[in-house]
RNA sequence: GGCGGUAUCGUCUAGGGGUUAGGAUACGUGGUUCUCAGCCACGGGACCGGGGUUCGAAUCCCCGUACCGCUACCA
């Protein structure tokens, strides 16, 4: 152990030469496999990285790690290219953009990998192994069933090309594997762990190479992070236990090692374990988790869109993309999931993220995800955003629902900024538009909550009341929210009720809802024509209603 | 099992030999408004455990415990 948090951080401190004295140019990246999906967590890495480059002039860069897959790279690829530009994290270098040191694809980097194999080959930092799979099996199982720990007997190691000979002879065919040492330990001083020592007897041999030839992922890696001239390696903690394998791999190929910073992951919410993408339903058990999914599942129901589980799902990016969440609301929480500048400042612009960012005030331990709090920051956000942006960001959702045309017209554009405004904060993810459909429909076809309908519309003598109040809609002038104000506040006092009587029946009989913003507004924005019809639709329907009771 | 890592309100975190242990979020109560959302006020809520060092430990040291990761011809 090493001493306090307070001593570690100042050792880290101290332990950034390569920072402080020599103007090397800052080089990170980030691996995406292309799986099809952009996780939150290889988001959160992703932004640090990309951070860290940016507070230091630096490039980062984007490598894939298609070591495994053949077919659809592309297509796996595009949605986690497409939400990386969604969230503004941009590279300089990588898929689309190329760069000096492509390709930037590992499935077409064999060639590298194969002239470093051969390269540990030739300097004994590596043999052919024609072990097959079952006796390395065999050999592990029985180290474990004496509870011993488990080194490979090096039994079918062929170390001359005579012994390669006999063995091949036997049908045997071979991987590569590394030779570690057995004594000794591997230490480096991670930037957000401070130093850490492994023991190298405790290595296995790794295999770097399989039978068919192709390599694993420490050794394409290691090579890669060496011919992109990666300064900084700012990944995810699991890889911290991979590091002294990539170390030796670095080291015997004669590379300069790049610096290591290991960030904590990203937790399951309320839980330790790392977020996975996978474990949905367990996450769905928990109210705070649902309510944010449900949420979200709401908005896409009522777009009429099939929610698909497997993909509509709050641990990846697009959940939110699709949703309505602001880019930079998720980029800020985000951003504090394992990272702060002081003990108050919570909202950052991204020049502002830039600027502060530093690896030293990364956190150690895991942060487990909260959509709640991202919520919140989603909230924030969009409460700031000025009246016309907001009129923007919320317009395509009312394209999806049929409401609108690829182009507006002006009255159109004029009614979305007039329901904007007038719902102000109700509005917390741009989706929610949806929940005022009802301006932007018909007055013969917009739905009434039957809930509402029959509490306030239904009420004994609520239809009575609304239809005294009619006369009061169709003389007010002028038709907007202070005179229709005044004007309902007067029809009130004649009539000696209390306004609680009739201003929720108009507002379910205009709208079809018993919530919404506030009825003055919605009665203006809909207009005195509107209003008149609505108000006839809803008591017909009353009366219908009444007749079959 | 071995090795490595981590530990402050439910959650994200600040701080750190003497503090009323700070903020955010969530939660509760009251107020305000035509409903809802908000807003305002108030409130409850934390230093993993045990030893040691010290006048004094949440903070430094040691030992536990818990959790996480690695221990693949996955990445």
């Amino acid at each position: 152990m090493h001493g306090s948090l307070h001593n570690i951080r100042a050792a880290r401190r101290e332990s950034t030469p390569a920072l402080r004295r020599a103007p090397m140019t800052v080089r990170t990246r980030f691996a995406p496999s292309p799986t099809g999906y952009l996780h939150i967590g290889g988001v959160r890495t992703a932004l640090f990285n990309w951070l860290f480059a940016r507070r230091h002039g630096g490039r980062f860069i984007l490598r894939i790690d298609d070591t495994d897959r053949e077919r659809n790279v592309e297509a796996a690829l595009r949605p986690i290219l497409d939400g990386f530009r969604w969230l503004g994290i941009d590279w300089d270098e990588g898929p689309e953009v190329g760069g000096p040191y492509a390709p930037y694809y590992q499935s077409q980097r064999t060639e590298r990998y194969r002239a470093a194999v051969g390269e540990l080959l030739d300097r004994g930092l590596a043999y052919r192994d024609y072990a097959t799979a079952d006796e390395t099996t065999a050999e592990r199982e029985a180290a474990q069933r004496e509870k011993r720990r488990f080194i490979y007997s090096r039994r079918w190691m062929a170390e001359t090309d005579a012994d390669a000979a006999r063995f091949e002879g036997e049908g045997r065919t071979a991987v590569v594997r590394l030779k570690m040492p057995r004594e000794g330990a591997c230490r480096f001083d991670d930037l957000v762990r401070g130093p850490v020592a492994f023991d190298w007897a405790l290595e296995q041999d790794h295999v770097i190479q399989r039978a068919d030839c192709s390599h694993l992922y420490h050794l394409a890696s290691a090579v890669d992070d060496h011919d992109f001239a990666i300064s900084h390696v700012i990944r995810a903690e699991e890889h911290l236990s991979n590091t002294p394998r990539q170390i030796f791999i670095a080291e015997g190929l004669g590379y300069e090692l790049p610096r290591y910073a290991h960030l904590p992951y990203v937790a399951a919410p309320g839980g330790s374990e790392k977020l996975s993408k996978r474990k949905l339903g367990k996450y769905l058990t928990q109210p705070e988790f649902k309510k944010v999914h449900d949420h979200g599942a709401g908005i896409l129901a009522a777009l009429g869109e099939v929610v698909v589980p497997a993909r509509f799902n709050p641990v990846l990016v697009e959940f939110y993309r699709d949703v309505g969440y602001r880019p930079d609301a998720l980029v800020n929480y985000l951003l504090l999931l394992g990272w702060s500048l002081d003990d108050r400042t919570e909202d950052f612009a991204r020049n502002e993220m830039i600027e502060h960012f530093s690896l030293e005030r990364v956190n150690r331990s895991a942060a487990s995800f909260d959509p709640q709090k991202l919520m919140a920051f989603e909230e924030r956000r969009m409460n700031a955003l000025p009246a016309a942006e907001k009129a923007e960001v919320v317009t395509p959702y009312l394209g999806r629902l049929g409401l609108l045309g690829a182009e507006p017209t002006a009255s159109e554009r004029d009614r979305v900024a007039a329901v904007v405004a007038a719902a102000g904060d109700r509005i917390k993810v741009a989706g929610e538009i949806v929940r005022y459909a009802e301006f932007f429909q018909d007055d013969t076809v917009f739905p009434y909550d039957a809930k509402a309908f029959r509490k306030r519309v239904g009420a004994p003598g609520a239809a009575d009341r609304l239809r005294r109040f009619r006369p009061v809609l169709e003389a007010v002038e002028p038709f907007d929210a202070p005179t229709l104000d005044a004007a309902l506040h007067r029809f009130v006092e004649a009539e000696e009720i209390k306004i609680g009587q009739i201003i929720h029946a108009v507002r379910v009989a205009v709208t079809g809802k018993g919530v919404g913003f506030g009825l003055f507004e919605a009665l203006e924005i809909l207009g005195r024509a509107a209003c008149l019809a609505r108000i006839d639709r809803a008591l017909a329907v009353a009366e219908a209603q009444s007749d079959a009771d």
